[in-house]
DNA sequence: TGACCATCGGTCATATACTGACCATGGTTC
DNA sequence: GAACCATGGTCAGTATATGACCGATGGTCA
């Protein structure tokens, strides 16, 4: 209720303003094809007064992709709470996981960069390791649905978590890059559910098959 | 959405907010106990942004009063919309003249004290004239109300209109006066709406008998 | 009554926030 | 490779916000 107090829950609203007016470009044109100026106008505000919340560009940039990581984050942490089936579980994470990015196509370039070349980028260290401990959790999201399965005698106990995670995450993210590649025309967001749908199911029932063929994704 | 209208907009949101907070201090301890730094520290503003938006404690207060003023002629002007009688309609107007004066004493007591001295007292010439034409128009859409009796055959047809309005008028006025005397312990609004409507039935049942009688406020 | 004090409306020098013209640089065109 | 353009970032000037201060007013007490 103070004065100090307003001033900074107003500063706190411009800078929020801002990211919010960025973010919109930014996921509509990219980051190149952005300028300050953009940035300034959409948020009602001079170009200067942009580097009076933000020190540069890619700080804007930056704390938005902080916010959407995090935001991903928590929306896949919460499928984890009270799954009917292993297998449920982990077709509703990979849906959320590629809606997600369906919405945040930036974001997911920007992931699949970072991990194709890691430390090429020019981000500041803390983004860097925030994307890092953020990829980590939520990769261990999909290892913790295979433990699940596991437990309910879903899945065979003996497979390898590690590998069968890493393959969950390929897949997805194979199948998100296959679309934005091959663009709108076969882009319904349907036809990508059902594949990925299809394509798990068929993982999953490889699992079943695999302790008797000794190949596959086990070890 | 351009950038002189933002500034605009948020000068518009402070000065409301400097008003919303005056006009709760003004409404709950009066003109006189509301000091500028009182206003300034509950709008969250130092003193000196005060006179920014206003010129005076004055013009605080007069902005208020005009606010409350043309709210309180809107709401009495809705009765006029498809009332089935004229005898309820009556009471309505009635009903929302105290409800409203009941819930903004301060503006009452201004409001009597401008009639009782009219031109006595500081208030800037363009509020006095504001005023002025209100009352005007509230009392006139009781002048209404009785005209519409007399068309539906409700009222005698030689009733004299404009001494009626102004005896409803005082009645009102009279009652609030009464309660605001009284103070808190009389001070339950349902026995004023029952005081009101009884004195208004009696009032209108007078009106009925006084063409035998050719006295009380018939010409 | 008059000296003293407290209070409060209003002012103003200072501090903070905002703006857009300007600068430096890196890319593009001819 | 020179002339030009686009754009990230800077900064001097302007607008807005702050609170210590001033003068007037009214209350208190000797």
């Amino acid at each position: 209720m103070g004065l100090e107090e307003r001033r900074k829950r107003e500063r706190e609203n411009r800078k929020n303003a801002i990211l919010k007016a960025a973010r919109k470009l930014f996921f509509e044109k990219g980051f190149r094809q952005v300028t300050v100026e953009n940035i300034a106008r959409k948020a009602e505000f001079s170009k200067g007064s942009i580097y009076l919340y933000f020190n540069s560009k890619e700080e804007i940039y930056s704390q938005i992709l902080l916010n959407d990581i995090d935001k991903f984050h928590d929306s896949v942490a919460d499928i984890l709470q009270g799954p009917s089936s292993a297998s449920e579980a982990l077709i509703r994470v990979a849906e959320i996981y590629v809606d997600f990015f369906l919405n945040d196509r930036e974001l997911f370039r920007i992931l699949m960069n970072f991990m194709l070349h890691n430390n090429d980028m020019n981000l500041p260290e803390d983004i860097n390791n925030h994307i890092i401990k953020t990829t980590n959790r939520t990769i261990s999201i999909i290892e913790q649905v295979f433990k699940y399965g596991i437990e309910k005698g879903e899945f065979p106990p003996d497979i390898n978590l590690r590998m069968n995670r890493n393959a969950i995450w390929g897949l997805l993210n194979g199948i998100i890059s296959l679309h934005l590649f091959t663009g709108k025309e076969s882009g319904r967001t349907e036809v990508i559910h059902s594949t990925i749908k299809s394509g798990l199911e068929i993982y999953i029932r490889g699992m079943g098959n695999s302790r008797k063929k000794e190949g596959g994704v086990f070890v």
